[in-house]
Formats: C-alpha cells, structure tokens, sequence
DNA sequence: GCCGATTATTTTAAGTGTCAAGCATTCGCA
DNA sequence: TGCGAATGCTTGACACTTAAAATAATCGGC
C-alpha cells in the first residue's frame, strides 16, 4: 500500500511551523497511539478479507478492485483512469489486467482514435464473478461488524470524517 | 484499495449502481461504508509515512518496523517472535532483516543452546538510527491528526476498541 | 542409541507495489 | 510540413508479501 502519483506533496516550508507548535505535547503520544489502533482494525479485516478471497474464489485482492471498478463503468475504463480510481501506479495495473485477461474476466481494447489509449471492460464472465463476490464480500464486512450497534457505527462515521479532514488539512 | 479510494465520491452517481444491487439490510450498506471510510483514512495515513520515510530516511516501513520492535527488546527476539510481533509470515522477517544485516542495523546470531534459533539484535547503529526516525514519525502522525480535538481522539479511541471487540468475537 | 515427529528458519514461486526507463503515438507550434 | 515535447502504456529492477516446500536441529518414545 504505497502512496499514487496524484497525491500532492507537502513542500518544506510547512514543517517549521508546525514542529514548533506541536512538537513533544502529550497530545502526540495519544495521536501515535490512535494511530497504531486504527491501523491495527484495518489491517485484521484486511487480511481476513484477503485470506477469503483466496479462500472461497481463489482470487487477490487487488484483482477485486480492478472487477468493482469496471463493474460500475459499462464502457470501460482506460489504463489510466483504473489506475488513478486504484490509486495505485500505471505499471501496477498493467500486470493485475494482465493477469485478468488471462483468466478471461476482462478485455483489453485500443479502439479509440488514438492508438496509445487501451480500454478495459469487464467480459460476461467477470461481470458475474464479481457480483457473485460482491455479494459474499459485503456479509463478511456486516458479520465482522455485527456486535457494534447503529449509534457506535454512526459516530464512528462521524469521527472517521473528522480524521480524514484532519488528515487531508494537514499533508505532511 | 478502489473502495478506498471512491468511497469518498460515493454520495454521487457511482454509489446507487453497486450499493443499491447488492446492498441487502440497511446495517450491512452502512457497514460496508464504515469500512470503506476506515481503509481510506488508514491508507493515506500509511502512504504518507511510506513516502516520508522513503524520502527522509531512505528507508521502507517494514524496515522501521523490525527496528521498533527490536527497540523494545534489549536481548533481541528470535526470528519467529519477530514475525508474529509485525504479524507477517515468517519467510517475510528473514528478507527484510537480511537487508538491515547488510547495511549494519541490525545483527542475527545463533548463541542459543538450541542452534535452530537465530536472535536478532539492533546494534548501536541501528539504534540510533531508529530513535532519529521514530521522534520525526511521532510529529508526522501529531502533525496529520493536529485538527482533532482532545476530545475526538478519545472518543475514536474507544470506538475503535469496540470495533476491535466486534472483528474478534466475530471472525469470518 | 535410534528413528520418526516436531520446531525454527530459509528458500521458492507467484502476486502486488514503486519508480524510472523505454516505446509508440499524438500534439503543438514554427 | 516537420520536429521536439507530451502522453499512454509497458517493461525492468527492486522491495515486500504470502503459502508451501525444503533444510536443519531438537525432542520423545522405545
């Protein structure tokens, strides 16, 4: 999980500021500790999603993605356009696809005027390989969350929000 | 993730097509959601520390996770406790550490009476070199999370606790 | 003491991820 | 019209990840 092309960058002259004002509070060890909490839920559910899907359809993770983010789009998307909804870099999508159309869940097309650009779409049978595990995978997510109730979700909704504005307010 | 990465655009056209199909009660469409939010926050998060540590330190994550773990363990830890503290497989520890060999960080020694254990050890060198990248990592994470209240972190604190409860009781 | 089972670790194969370099193709502009 | 820059994509080198096979050392029962 490694960071895109498209995410912008923090320039230098923001870090002085900041260090100066939050450097060493005790604040930081409770935002670390946040932190490490939060990873540690994604990365149990992650794996166990992971380890499902190779479990019941022998498939990855990413391969996944690639189907969710064709199915939404009946014409395709182009190399490009998969990779940036991926967030993940153009080389990297060029082997998950491959290995997609290997498996005839996908096709790959250069049918536009310009003969650089490829479309991929999704065949029959990717079509209904992914609804079949959307549907599966979408149980696994409410099972593992059953015990929360509607409130404690709803406010962790809220909280989440808050975090990524935080996050996206303060780029390293 | 794709999720992750629409799931933030998904108030708009794309969310009726996927979540209207094959969304079953609404707690399931509401968890689905929660985890999507979750994965997207913790994604960026840990790119931004990937790509920082890459550029400060010229470093990996992985790497500044064997020398935490090591940090903690005066006597060093063997090649197994090693990997089940970072919760990787144990082929993983013994390629990430073998590189950490090579640039002196850390070092690998079969002392034990029984020669199948290998112990780990940071040496003085990578110790410092930890605890110089660690005290920047700490204000990377203050700095991201600095627009939360005092207050909101202990509310998600807790909330991801009951997350954490919910994920065990409840594996797949 | 010996031999099979167990344990600790490494190796291997395949997939995922990055960046940088390379290859076509197309665009922009003189 | 033609040529250099920009664009879309693939390839290659390297790191990380897993599961499974291989290797090596120890343990246990006889």
């Amino acid at each position: 999980m490694v960071f895109a092309v498209t995410e912008p960058k923090m320039s230098n002259a923001a870090k002085p500021a900041f260090f100066e004002k939050w450097g060493g509070a005790p604040h930081s060890k409770q935002s670390l500790r946040l932190w490490l909490r939060l990873l540690s839920c994604s990365m149990i559910v992650e794996k166990r999603i992971r380890v499902r899907l190779e479990e019941e359809f022998e498939t990855t993770l990413p391969r996944f993605d690639v189907l969710a983010a064709l199915e939404r789009e009946p014409d395709g998307l182009t190399m490009s356009q998969l990779s940036a909804a991926m967030m993940v870099s153009n080389g990297n999508v060029t082997g998950v696809v491959s290995r997609l159309i290997d498996d005839l869940l996908v096709v790959r097309t250069t049918e536009s005027a310009d003969k650089r650009v490829a479309t991929v779409r999704l065949t029959r049978k990717g079509r209904e390989a992914f609804q079949r595990m959307a549907r599966v995978h979408e149980e696994w997510i409410d099972h593992m969350f059953a015990a929360m109730s509607e409130a404690q979700v709803e406010q962790l909704m809220k909280l989440l929000a808050a975090m990524r504005h935080s996050i996206e307010e303060n780029p390293i």
